[in-house]
RNA sequence: GCUCCGAUGGUGUAGUCCGGCCAAGCAUAUCGGCCUUUCGAGCCGACGACCCGGGUCCGAAUCCCGGUCGGAGCACCA
């Protein structure tokens, strides 16, 4: 190889042809993206997804969602959907049974389904083994002193306390006896820890508001890291793969494997995905919509899997944009662009055409005899009909205020499907009916009798204007002529799907 | 400040592990052309990138060092 290696390049490509003809022949085949394949994979995956009960899903959650159905599909396995509800304080109970409906919608189909407030005795069990191996303490320090404590890598007074009286404090706790501090349990792992964020960290505390799910039953609830150690170990799980937010929560988590002697999951973190322009924190969707300022969760403005279904994106729109965006270490920002693009794709085929004016502006057509125009539902297919007008001679049109103001006098224009109309002097007059020749602004207009009619759009401001009459009682994904795709929901109303 | 990570066109990615099929592919956006009675779709074309500086090597987007810039985490949230 060295020897090869000596040679000019041109002796190089001179040998190869010669000897391996085909390697200098590879044509660029245009490949379906496709994910990577995952490490360590032995026979079927089983995967998960771990969302909190804090509302339904949204646009940042699909990432996951897809991911990790896209993997287990491919190699066959489980999909655990995994309700993190621990924290009594930041759930709402009707997300449960929302996070299902919109993983279905998705089409992500989880195969177990398992809820953490239902698991608080094994919780409690894996702490126990803990406490007894010296691993985990109890501790009623002041926040303060703890976080100082931890950032001098000095040990507080209680993390020295024998196993036996650490559980029998932990028993007490859980018993539900009367408490006179607040205390928690902590994990040992390294005061001198270089990250100062993997030293000693937090398993459980206590919380006294009733749970949802549980009510009273419990107050002594375990944190994130710990039930997520604990679990992902009870319930097999042999591949984790979630955002770099939680690289630092993975350290974490190992030290539980370790101490128990479990096997642990293969990782992968993958680099986060800055979502502009939209709401994502549910917390403050939910203060929204309580406000009255949202109308629900389905809201348009908000960027939840319900609002953009509501709007007219697909489900397979979701899934081709993440498995292209891949599994990226480095963070990188959403493109609605690309989105909106591979939605487009979806849905133009079936979304037939109407002519929607905004901001109407009325015109009197002079010299205009009576004609019969004919829309067709889908550009060049006839075969989907038509829609079909009869206007009758001088009528009343309204066109687009903005198409309006920027017609000069002597202008001429085509007013789609209908006729050609001139401006002189200020008064619009019928031009013939020829298409072709000359060529001529096209705009989309509707008669007198035209339904008032409102976009909304996420931004929140909505458009007024008219739609056209054969629209009427059809529901469903269609595109407004040189406005936007939309999807109307009733006679008066479309939500602003994308341009 | 501490720990860790990364850097390919306007945007999103492929390639980086195992240096030569990469004078860098795809998508999107933009611009032009064709088609079309939509500013949609389709077809064709153009534009446009390996953060900077060293090093190793016949050869570096790819390996090494330094710099710069950017990001994630540092909760009794998940």
């Amino acid at each position: 190889m060295d020897q090869l290696n000596q040679l000019s390049l041109e002796k190089q490509l001179e040998i190869a042809s010669e000897k391996y003809p085909d390697i200098l022949h590879e044509e660029h085949k245009e490949k379906e993206k496709k994910l990577p394949e995952l490490k360590n994979v032995h026979g079927k995956v089983v995967m998960r997804l771990a969302p909190s009960p804090s509302g339904p899903l949204h646009l940042g959650h699909t990432r996951l969602c897809i991911l990790n159905d896209e993997y287990t599909k491919r190699y066959g396995g489980e999909l655990i959907l995994r309700i993190e509800d621990t924290n009594p304080n930041n759930i709402l109970p009707e997300a449960y049974e929302m996070i299902q409906e919109d993983c279905r919608w998705l089409g992500v189909n989880f195969t177990q389904y398992v809820v953490q407030s239902e698991r608080i005795p094994f919780y409690y069990e894996t702490a126990r083994s803990l406490i007894k191996q010296g691993n985990a303490y109890m501790c009623s320090c002041k926040v303060e002193d703890f976080k100082r404590d931890l950032m001098n890598s000095t040990a507080c007074p209680h993390r020295n306390i024998s196993p036996e009286e650490n559980l029998s404090i932990f028993e007490s706790v859980i018993g539900n006896g009367p408490l006179q501090e607040h205390p928690v349990l902590v994990i040992k792992t390294d005061l001198h820890h270089p990250n100062p964020a993997v030293r000693d960290w937090i398993a459980f505390r206590v919380i006294e508001k009733p749970h949802p799910h549980t009510g009273r039953k419990y107050r002594f609830f375990p944190l994130m890291n710990f039930c997520v150690a604990a679990d992902d170990h009870d319930l097999c799980l042999t591949h984790v793969i979630r955002g770099t937010d939680h690289i630092n929560n993975t350290e974490r988590q190992k030290y539980i494997f370790r101490y128990l002697g479990w096997k642990l999951p293969e990782y992968f973190h993958y680099g986060i995905i800055h979502i502009g322009d939209v709401i994502l924190k549910t917390s403050l969707m939910k203060k929204g919509i309580i406000s009255g300022e949202y109308t629900g969760w389905d809201d348009v403005r908000l960027a939840t899997l319900r609002s953009l279904a509501a709007r007219g994106y697909k489900p397979e729109t979701f899934r081709k944009y993440w498995v292209d965006s891949g599994l990226n270490d480095v963070n990188a920002d959403f493109s609605w662009e690309i989105f909106n693009s591979i939605n487009r794709q979806y849905i133009d085929k079936t979304s037939d055409r109407y002519f929607f004016v905004s901001s109407p502006e009325k015109i009197k057509v002079d010299d205009a005899p009576e004609t019969k125009a004919l829309l067709n539902l889908y550009p060049n297919d006839d075969s989907r009909g038509f829609r079909e007008y009869t206007v009758t001679k001088n009528p009343i049109l309204y066109i687009p205020g903005q198409d309006m103001s920027e017609i000069e006098n002597g202008d001429t224009i085509r007013l789609k499907g209908l006729y050609n109309i001139r401006k002189e002097d200020g008064i619009y007059r019928f031009a013939g009916t020829e298409v072709h020749g000359e060529k001529k602004k096209i705009i989309q207009w509707v008669s007198e009798d035209s339904i008032p009619f409102t976009i909304k759009k996420p931004d929140g401001d909505d458009d007024h204007g008219l739609l056209e009459k054969r629209a009427t009682g059809k529901n469903g994904i269609i595109q407004l002529e040189r406005y936007s795709f939309v999807n109307k929901v009733s006679d008066s109303t479309a939500l602003f799907l994308h341009k």
